[in-house]
DNA sequence: CTGTTAGCGCTTTCAA
DNA sequence: TTGAAAGCGCTAACAG
């Protein structure tokens, strides 16, 4: 029955018919647990993520899933949502289960990583590597990620072109890698424009959405309020949306507005947003075959990928009122080029 | 050393160190494989949801798994998105993992109900049952939700009060259970009122953002187009608002909103929205944890769980500008009464 | 080509 | 209180 079902070469037509047959009548399903045990893997990931309710990662979680099914491995996922602090006892548990490997869209990277050292577990992580960190470190984790510095740059770069010289910062506490490498994008497109940042600008440590709408009317009550506003992700911009709105500030009128995530709603806003699009579902699945790779093949090396992303022109950074090509807009070809390289769209997505 | 990870009465505590300095050593997990093949019981439960990147299904999503996680369970997510087709398959797949339970955020509930019942498993769908459908149909089949109708009445109800007598509905397809309810909801409210109402208000088949924006200029277009608008979901309302904005028509003031869901940005567009909020993540953890009463007490019977909404009333309806107290709203307290009922907020989700 | 056997890591039962 | 043995459902290796 056992070499029917795994297709072995060696049976009788016969046999195997009479064998499927039998499977058919019973309607008998393989154990994956007794499987798992004797082949010591058991064709599951364990997906850990902090916050499903954020569309982003729902369409990374969706890209992880679909990827797995097609190649047979199934998904856990481990929802840290709230307390970190229990992520790692929970990726601990994971171990009892015998997970193949991990996927992980970190809140602690440092500290997540030193679990996973521990367990031995093939690892994928959602970011870009922290800098300074060679394979050497975990020749078990890769990393897959969008260049986020890049992304802060191509934003703030496509507000300075446009004519901005006060451009407003929002951004998640500096412990957030991803945001502070936007914020480090930020820096050095001004640096390339020789305009200093006035520190007044900048301003991290949003955890949330109120956090970012009050920031937001700080910064516009300020004495020289910004023309711009770059936000770290769609969250925040979306509050500070809302703020701009309410004093009175037209969107993109008196501030422009760029965010960041491509959120499945920017587009809908009655001010479409400008934002830095990446191929988060692609994203999910590029990690998730990366991570079986490496499983099948324990001799694979452990990989850096880094995914480009684009800049969507909609309404909101108020570009379209002024060029008819938002191709045209920027003196600096490369960037636009590189950002754009190999990424149309979210193939698949729909 | 079973007897001692497991806690059983006859070991000697001495015996009890000397195993457990052992376990420490070796960083030794036991493997929940062989656990579960001996037991009969994964502890695992499969989770299927057709859009993850919904930010409501991903609230439920953090529901089901941190229910289940309390618990001792893992969550093995099963996403069909795109091609229902597949679904039945995958979830076929579940019964090899063995998985103890099943929860279901259902496309096409009859077939999938079908699929079910020929495995076997405990499951509970996220639904009210379908009309007619008695316990006795699936004994191994439970059910938690909203009651969708009364929301759509709720919601209705609200903009009859407010004095509009020409209130558009955008719905999803007919063949999704929710949002036939939830237009009879509708229905029930005007009539009610005494009101007719006109078939040319009432859009269904809106399978997303883009049809809904669609269908709402064609609604304006129309001769005699509606003062108030219905939307069967947020999602729904948020292209609706778009679209009317977009054309001129000022929300609340030309035409007041009402969506449903109150999705995670509903506070946050630049008209707030009026909507029917329920516990969504509590939906998740109710569910979660009646599976598990019933996976690990066999006798437990299935059961249907109505979880309330409640009326949310923001900007994007104009009560706030008629009525200081919302809640002197509407002449029926009984309907706001028990919708309210038990439920104030989200516990736990923050 | 196919029947048989050992053993994956655990729990349970039965002796000691 | 503890050691030993059987067996959960499967695969792999070894004969036949």
């Amino acid at each position: 029955v056992s070499r029917v079902l795994n297709g072995h070469v060696s049976v009788r037509a016969a046999t195997r018919v009479r064998v499927e047959a039998a499977v058919q009548q019973l309607g008998y399903r393989p154990s994956a647990l007794a499987r798992g045990l004797v082949n010591g893997r058991s064709h599951t990931l364990g997906f850990a993520v902090y916050a499903l309710h954020n569309p982003t990662l729902g369409l990374l979680a969706h890209g992880v899933a679909s990827a797995a099914h097609l190649r047979g491995y199934d998904v856990i996922i481990v929802d840290s949502f709230g307390d970190a602090d229990s992520r790692g006892e929970r990726i601990a548990k994971l171990v009892e289960r015998r997970v193949d490997g991990l996927l992980l869209a970190p809140t602690r990277l440092e500290e997540e990583l030193s679990t996973i050292r521990r367990t031995g577990i093939k690892t994928v992580v959602f970011d870009t590597a922290p800098e300074g960190y060679t394979d050497d470190d975990d020749p078990l984790v890769s990393f897959v990620g969008t260049d986020n510095a890049r992304g802060g740059h191509v934003a703030t770069h496509h507000l300075l072109e446009l004519g901005h010289r006060r451009i407003g910062f929002l951004g998640y506490p500096h412990t957030i890698q991803g945001s502070k490498d936007r914020l480090q994008g930020y820096r050095r497109a001004h640096d390339e424009h020789g305009i200093q940042v006035d520190p007044a600008l900048v301003v991290e440590d949003l955890h949330d959405m109120e956090a970012a709408r009050a920031a937001t009317c700080q910064l516009m009550e300020n004495g020289r309020p910004p023309t711009a506003i770059f936000a770290v992700n769609d969250e925040l911009a979306i509050a500070a949306l809302q703020a701009l709105t309410w004093r009175g500030s037209h969107v993109p009128d008196d501030v422009a507005l760029v965010g960041f995530d491509d959120t499945p709603l920017a587009a809908w806003l009655t001010v479409p947003l400008t934002t830095i699009a990446m191929p988060i579902a692609e994203i999910g699945r590029i990690a998730t075959n990366l991570l079986i790779d490496q499983i099948e093949h324990p001799a694979a090396p452990a990989q850096r990928v880094v995914v480009p992303s684009r800049l969507i022109v909609r309404e909101s950074c108020g570009a379209s009122k002024k060029v008819a090509q938002p191709d045209k807009v920027g003196s600096m070809p490369v960037m636009t080029t590189r950002c754009c390289d190999g990424y149309r769209g979210h193939p698949g997505d729909k």
